[in-house]
RNA sequence: GCGCUUGUAGCUCAGUUGGAUAGAGCAUCGGAUUGCGGAUCCGAAGGUCGCAGGUUCAAGUCCUGUCAAGCGCGCCA
């Protein structure tokens, strides 16, 4: 649909470029914003200014020869420029009016784009240890993960969302022994704690389940012993960590193990891609990867231990082999900071691998501290101190959840107080966007009561809508289009609860001020009409960030 | 010690790839309802954008230095 209102006026600045004389190869980037102030329009532009400097004539100039030919455009009821070497649109009524009915028509298509041409893309996020349940950081990467995820594919992308299970390794072994000692307690033996081990109590529900369900296969001459009670409690775990997520509203169209990349021996195959490459050499009796010969400022790093097995580097640079290969024209991963310094060496087996650097997108997202009034807990799987996502999930809720975590950018640090959140529910701002769409709702509940048919906007005299509430209103939405498209662009999901609010104020602002249902048969019809296009906007924008949009509170 | 990230109102955060007089919510204080949902609306107060330099027509935004916080610097994952 492409109902981008900034780019349209970006092609009229072109055209005027074209029309006066400049030369396109002076042109800049045109860079249209909104500005802060509304006596200076809708919309502005500083093209006068960047062009004055690279074509030597001065800004005035240049913003007479732009704005002539642009006087009269439909599209605007005004165009100024202005000292030092701005040019302000002011958008036409007509113009605001068609975009509503637009919106009416085309509903969640309205902010639909062309701009991902049906590319595969693909995120991986959470992609938590299957060691502990899902705490409140990996909250904060599911709600981005997935309100990203369908951010992209409004904008023409075909999206696919991978979690990426860690079941190998170390990790797993020392879940495997904790659970074991879990279960001696449970039979009554003092046991000493494995000290790396891990320490939450959910691992005592686990050996409880394990006993009841494995029984007699669990005794300590048993083979493969830790083996069987890590795949049993990852299992179990894995069970959980899905039962969180559907709860947070995420889903996965694909669970990838790391063992089933062992075991289709992705790993010695990608080594041994790579020693091709020459990009291997051994020292001290393992495998190094030569990290330095793409990056000089990065140590080089082991790949295949003395031992013989394979670190987790070698099993991740195979894992991403594998993505790569599957053909997507994006592949993104999302990863919270604490594998920031993990970002180099990753970028660097890319590149030796024969993808460039951008072939694989890297999201940071900082930690979430959390806060229990003045109490500070950090997060840790390993001792057992975390607060559960669950946990949050049942004392704010999935929406005022997702709507915290989606209101900052994700590169901020940001304080969790369990006591605030909780306190601050019936105040909190998602509950201001909800309750305007459940406004909506009866409003059009209370037309239909009145028997109060709506008429379709082409029968509809929408030029009634003449108050500043109601221009305001329009011309919020006629933005929308641009929002979505520059969050997905950007990758930031955040403007649209930003732009969300903003809504929402104004139609309270509205509400109040004037009567949707009044004794004006034809001016109730057309504000019924802008009504319902907020409605559609702002549960389409919900939706998007993955909230829901309540008929009732 | 080195690297990455972050410092904006009492608190939690926005601030449009450098733009025009720095914003919102919460908290505080004051006001609004015989109207479609008061979980609302209106107003007040609150700032040396960590600090110091620099770049330029223009800096919260870019550069350098400095202070503070978070994270990372394993043949852990």
């Amino acid at each position: 649909m492409d109902n981008s209102i900034k780019k349209l006026v970006g092609d009229f600045l072109y055209k005027a470029c074209q029309e006066s004389g400049i030369s396109l190869e002076h042109l800049p980037p045109i860079f249209i914003n909104q500005p802060k102030k509304k006596e200076r329009g809708d919309l502005s532009t500083n093209l006068p200014f960047s062009l004055s400097q690279r074509t030597g004539k001065s800004a005035s100039q240049i913003g007479k020869l732009l704005t002539s030919p642009l006087e009269n455009e439909k599209l605007f009821s005004r165009v100024e420029f202005i000292l030092p070497g701005f040019i302000n649109f002011f958008i036409s009524d007509l113009y605001l009016k068609q975009t509503l009915k637009k919106l009416l028509i085309q509903k969640e298509k309205f902010t639909q784009f062309s701009l991902g041409e049906g590319k595969k893309v693909q995120i991986e996020f959470v992609s938590a240890n299957p060691t502990g349940p899902l705490h409140i950081g990996h909250g904060r990467a599911a709600a981005f993960g997935d309100s990203m995820a369908n951010i992209l594919s409004r904008v023409g992308y075909k999206v696919e969302r991978e979690y990426y299970i860690n079941d190998v390794g170390g990790q797993i072994k020392r879940l495997s022994s904790s659970v074991w000692s879990r279960l001696r307690e449970l039979e009554g033996e003092k046991v000493s704690f494995p000290q790396d081990g891990y320490k939450g109590e959910y691992l005592i529900e686990i050996a409880k389940k394990a006993r009841k369900e494995l029984g007699s296969k669990l005794s300590e001459t048993a083979p493969h012993l830790l083996d069987l009670l890590g795949k049993f409690a990852t299992d179990e775990i894995l069970k959980e960590i899905k039962v969180d997520l559907e709860a947070f509203g995420v889903r996965f169209d694909n669970w990838v193990r790391e063992s089933s990349l062992h075991q289709k021996k992705a790993i010695p195959q990608v080594l041994s891609y790579l020693q091709e490459k020459n990009c291997l050499y051994e020292k001290d009796g393992a495998l190094w990867f030569k990290t330095s010969s793409f990056l000089p400022d990065e140590e080089d790093r082991v790949l295949r231990r003395r031992n013989g097995d394979y670190t987790y580097f070698a099993s991740d640079i195979a894992y991403h082999q594998d993505k790569l290969r599957r053909g997507f024209d994006r592949v993104i991963d999302i990863w919270g900071a604490d594998h920031i310094g993990y970002v180099p060496r990753m970028k660097a087996a890319i590149q030796a691998l024969d993808y460039p650097e951008e072939a694989l997108e890297i999201i940071i997202h900082q930690m979430v501290t959390l806060k229990r009034g003045k109490k500070r807990v950090s997060a840790s799987t390993r001792k057992g101190e975390f607060i559960p996502l669950k946990e949050v999930l049942d004392e704010v809720g999935k929406d005022a959840a997702r709507f915290f975590f989606l209101s900052c950018t994700c590169g901020s640090h940001l304080e969790f107080d369990l006591e605030l959140a909780k306190k601050q529910t019936p105040e909190n701002p998602v509950f201001y966007i909800q309750y305007a769409y459940a406004r909506i709702c009866s409003i059009l509940e209370n037309a239909r009561e009145n028997r109060i048919k709506i008429k379709s906007p082409d029968e509809t005299g929408l030029d009634l809508l003449t108050t500043l509430e109601e221009r305001e209103l329009m011309r919020k939405l006629s933005l929308l289009p641009d929002e979505v498209y520059e969050a997905a662009k950007s990758l930031e999901p955040h403007r649209l609860t930003t732009y969300l609010q903003e809504l929402a104020a104004l139609f309270h602002q509205f509400y109040t001020r004037h009567r949707v249902i009044n004794r004006d048969k034809e001016l109730t019809q057309a504000r019924l009409l802008l009504v319902k296009a907020i409605k559609i906007a702002i549960g389409d924008v919900l939706g998007l960030l993955g909230i829901s949009a309540p008929q009732k509170m």
